[in-house]
DNA sequence: CGAATGTCAGCTCAACTGATATCT
DNA sequence: CAGATATCAGTTGAGCTGACATTC
């Protein structure tokens, strides 16, 4: 259902919601919206936060293997550190060992904003999933890890 | 799991994963990438094949409507229909009624694009589903459903 | 040298905004 | 006149490409 301007609702094309693939695509989408939206308020965008997390699972890692875990380009992923160095949430460092490389790592003014990011996430994620029983959350988690893990597995 | 350039795979962080607007957004992503890179074949793209949907769906509408229906500017829509108009797949028309209006229609041309597109859609949604069996895609069509009318209605 | 890493400038495209013309 | 409809030019931002310097 989309609503217009003037209040009214009109309904979607069953042709398209009849499409698993259309919803996960609109839903998705609109999970991403709202989040991006309250990432605004802090100046900050997704990738952010995806980078931070990614920081907090797994440890200091140089920039490469960073963009390719979250399937991000180098060039981005550069800028984004940028931006979450000046503001002291990472530091960066060159690799004594291999001098190429930049080691990232996560301050713990950034493991703290991190925290509350997915309290913000969490938030929207309540919301979203609000029409669905706890029982009907799991199950909908694991459904979507199954075609998620297969699917990025497959790419490449 | 996103794979690298030399072939190896990297682990996702676990702190996203675990978040099911998190895989929402990636899974529909990348369907919607799926189905965009075959449209793109036909020198389409995923707006022609929801507005021709949408003609199917209710018949033929003003711009505007059909605009509010599927989410999309009306300023976009003006372009999308001069590309679709011009192939033959939908007639313009002013409304002798209303002659601000103009009347969109689906030509059997347009239909029959639409049935192929469907066709596309499909393959590209058993790929992505390939890894559930028919009941836990009719279960995951069933919880996305509800999340989408609810989140839809709820706009505006 | 060839290959890998990171930085930077610039490109493309979808989403969106605003101005305008036409019509009720 | 105010309000609705449609068109078109132009802006913005994310995703991506290519050139470059540095290091192994």
């Amino acid at each position: 259902m989309e609503r217009a301007y003037d209040g009214t609702v009109s309904d979607s094309p069953p042709t398209l919601t009849g499409l698993t693939t259309y919803l996960l695509s609109k839903v998705g989408k609109e999970a991403r919206s709202r989040l991006t939206a309250r990432l605004a308020e802090r100046e900050l965008r997704l990738w952010h936060m995806a980078v931070l997390a990614a920081l907090a699972d797994f440890g200091p890692d140089a920039q490469r293997p960073l963009a390719e875990r979250l399937g991000i380009h180098v060039s981005d992923m550069a800028r984004i550190l940028d931006e979450l160095s000046r503001t002291g949430h990472v530091v960066r460092e060159r690799d004594p060992a291999d001098r190429r490389r930049v080691l990232v790592t996560l301050t713990p003014q950034g493991r703290a904003l991190l925290a509350g990011l997915m309290d913000e996430a969490t938030a929207v994620q309540d919301e979203m999933l609000a029409p669905l029983t706890a029982r009907e959350r799991a199950t909908l988690q694991r459904l979507l890890l199954r075609i998620y893990t297969e699917a990025e597995g497959r790419k490449g």
